[in-house]
DNA sequence: TATCCTTACGGAATTCGTAAGCATG
DNA sequence: CATGCTTACGAATTCCGTAAGGATA
C-alpha cells in the first residue's frame, strides 16, 4: 500500500471513474493508474471499482466502505506537510478560500488585498461557487477556507465560525415611486415586480420566508445568482440584494432602501475541515477578514469535537 | 512520503528512539531505518527527532505536533487492509485483546474457548496487563478489543461499553470466625487482617471508599495483582476478591461470603478504538463475551461522536 | 570499549513509460 | 472507429543490505 495508489483511487472517484483523465491529473501514464489501482486492490484482495468489460463505472461495496480511510489518509498527509513547511518557516504556500459570489464580491476584497500585500509568496485560490459546494470543496481538502451564508452548518466534518452579520436592502432606479418617504413595508414591495437572489443563494430563503410569513404573494420576474446581475436589472422593477452590494458612488443611477426591519438577519459563517492543520498565515488571513476570529479562537474551535461548537456566534 | 517512512517514526518513538531496536521490529536494517528517517525529515523540511550527537533523544516540538498525523494514518492503513480482509472472505485474521488478569482467568475463558472452536484460523492474542495500560495499547492499535473494569471511561479515542456487573466476596478459610452465620459487616471485617487487590485493580477504589465512608480503619496485610494470589495467602487473614474469583469446587479448603451489600458494584467494560474497523468475528467475540453488545450496537457506538456514549450502561 | 547512528556502494526490486492489443459504445 | 483499459517489455529509478566510519557514554 503507498499514496500513489491511493491517490489514484481517490482521483478516480473524483473524475467520474476515468482513468485517461485521472493519469493526466497526477501527471503520470494511464497504464500506471490502471496498475496502481489493480494493485492496490490486489493488495487488500477486493475489488473496489465495479468494472463493465474493462471500464470503471463506479465503487463496490467494500469501495464505499473503504473510500473515507483512503481519503482520511490522504488528507492526513497534506497535513502533514503543511506542518513541515510551517515550522521550516517557509513564507510559500497555498491559499485556496471557496466562497460565493457575494462574499467574492463584496465581502472579501479588503482581506484579501491585505493578505496579498503580507504575503506575497503565498499562492491564493479563490473558487467562486455555489453555496452548497462549498462544504464538499473543505471536506475533499480542495479549500482551505470556506466562506457563506448558506449550508455551511450541520456538517460533522466541518468548523464553522461566524463572522459578521448583515441585513438585505431593496436597490430600485432613481425616482421610484418608493422613495416617497413612506415607511418601507412587504405589501408596499409586493406591489412591484421583484428581482432577487436564486434560491440557496445570499439570504434567499429569509426573503421568502418573511413573505410567506405575513401572506403576501410577491411577482418574483427574475432570479439571479449575485447582485451585480440582480442591479443590471433593476430597471425592471425592485430589487432586493444584501446591504453591502450596495455603493451609492458606483451605483449612481440606483437608489437604496434599508429593508433590515424586513427580512431576518443574515449571518455569513467561515468554514474549515475540523481537525485540518492550518498555516498561520491561514489564521491570519481569517483575522483580517473576521476580527473577531483571532488565533486562539480559531484553534480551539479547530481541535473542538462535533456537536461543542454553537450554532450561532 | 511513505509508509514505511511513517512506521520508523511511529516505531522510533514506541521504542525510545533505538534505530537498532526499530530495526529488528520493523525486520530491515539500521541504516534502512535511518534513511527513512531522514528521507521524511527531508521532504518535509523539519526535524521531527532531537539529535544529541548521533544519537536520536527525542521528539522536537515539529515533531509532537506531527507524530498524531502520522499514528492516524497507520491506523486508517490498518483499518484499510481488515475491511480487505473482510470482504476478502478471509477467515484468517488476528484479534488481539487486551485485558487483566480478573478478566482473563474467571470472565474471559468461556468466550475464548468458543471463539476458538467458531474461528481456529484466527490467531488470538491475549494480553494480560494492568488496567491502565488497556487503553494504551487499544490507542496504539496493538489490541483490538480492550476488557476492564478500571481505567477505561473517559478516552476521547475510545469507545466503551458496559458488559456485566460483579460484585465482591470475601474469602476466608474453612472454620473462620466470620463463618459464624452473624451478618457481614465492615467493622467485623475490619477486625481481621486483610488481603486483596493492589491499587488501581479489580475495584479496590471501591473497597477503599467504603471503609473510608464508614470512617473505619483496616489493616492491610498484602495486596496482589490478583485473586489466585490472593486466595493463596488467605490463611494469614481474610481476602477480598471478584466474586467470580471464587469456585467452591476447586477453592476447596476455603469459603466464601457475599459483601455485595458492603462495596459498591463493579462494572466491567469494553472498549474499543474510535472509528476502528473490526471484523465481523470480532463482532461475534464481543456479542459471545457480553451478549446485550450485539453487532449493531457495538457498530452504532463504534460511530457515534465522542460525548454521545452514556457513561454507565 | 561498546553502543549507536551515518555514509558509501553495489545489487535487488520496484516502478515507470512506450507500444501494442482488445473491448465497448 | 474512437475511446478507454490491459498487457508486455525494456529502462530508469528507487530502495535495500553490507561494510566501513565516527561519535558518545
Amino acid at each position: 500500500m503507498n499514496f500513489q495508489q491511493l491517490r489514484a483511487v481517490r482521483e478516480a472517484i473524483r473524475r467520474g471513474y476515468n482513468l485517461t483523465e485521472v493519469a493526466k491529473v497526477l501527471h503520470t501514464s494511464q497504464p500506471a493508474i490502471s496498475r496502481q489501482i489493480r494493485e492496490l486492490e490486489e493488495e487488500l484482495g477486493v475489488e473496489l471499482f465495479v468494472r463493465a468489460g474493462k471500464r470503471l463505472t463506479g465503487l463496490t461495496e467494500v469501495g464505499t466502505v473503504v473510500v473515507p480511510l483512503v481519503e482520511n489518509m490522504l488528507l492526513d498527509a497534506d497535513n502533514l506537510r503543511r506542518a513541515g513547511e510551517e515550522y521550516a518557516g517557509r513564507d510559500s504556500g497555498r491559499l485556496s478560500i471557496a466562497t460565493t459570489h457575494s462574499q467574492a464580491r463584496y465581502a472579501l476584497p479588503d482581506a484579501v488585498r491585505d493578505f496579498r500585500q503580507r504575503y506575497p509568496q503565498v499562492v491564493l485560490n479563490l473558487h467562486q461557487i455555489p453555496p452548497h459546494q462549498v462544504a464538499e470543496m473543505l471536506l475533499s481538502g480542495e479549500a482551505d477556507v470556506g466562506i457563506a451564508t448558506e449550508a455551511l452548518a450541520s456538517y460533522e466534518g466541518l468548523v464553522t465560525l461566524p463572522c459578521y452579520r448583515w441585513t438585505h436592502c431593496v436597490v430600485v432606479p432613481q425616482g421610484h415611486a418608493l422613495l416617497d418617504g413612506a415607511p418601507l413595508t412587504l405589501a408596499r414591495l409586493a406591489e412591484h415586480p421583484i428581482i432577487t437572489y436564486g434560491s440557496g443563494y445570499t439570504g434567499r430563503l429569509h426573503i421568502d420566508d418573511a413573505f410567506a410569513a405575513a401572506g403576501i404573494a410577491i411577482d418574483l420576474v427574475l432570479t439571479a445568482m449575485d447582485a451585480d446581475v440582480i442591479k443590471t436589472y433593476v430597471e425592471l422593477g425592485l430589487g432586493i440584494v444584501a446591504s453591502i452590494a450596495y455603493d451609492p458612488s458606483r451605483d449612481r443611477g440606483l437608489a437604496a432602501l434599508d429593508a433590515g426591519h424586513l427580512f431576518a438577519v443574515n449571518l455569513t459563517r467561515l468554514a474549515v475541515r475540523r481537525g485540518a492543520f492550518l498555516r498561520s498565515y491561514v489564521f491570519d488571513f481569517i483575522e483580517t477578514f473576521a476580527p473577531p476570529l483571532k488565533r486562539d479562537v480559531v484553534a480551539q474551535a479547530l481541535a473542538s469535537e462535533p456537536g461543542t461548537q454553537p450554532a450561532e456566534g
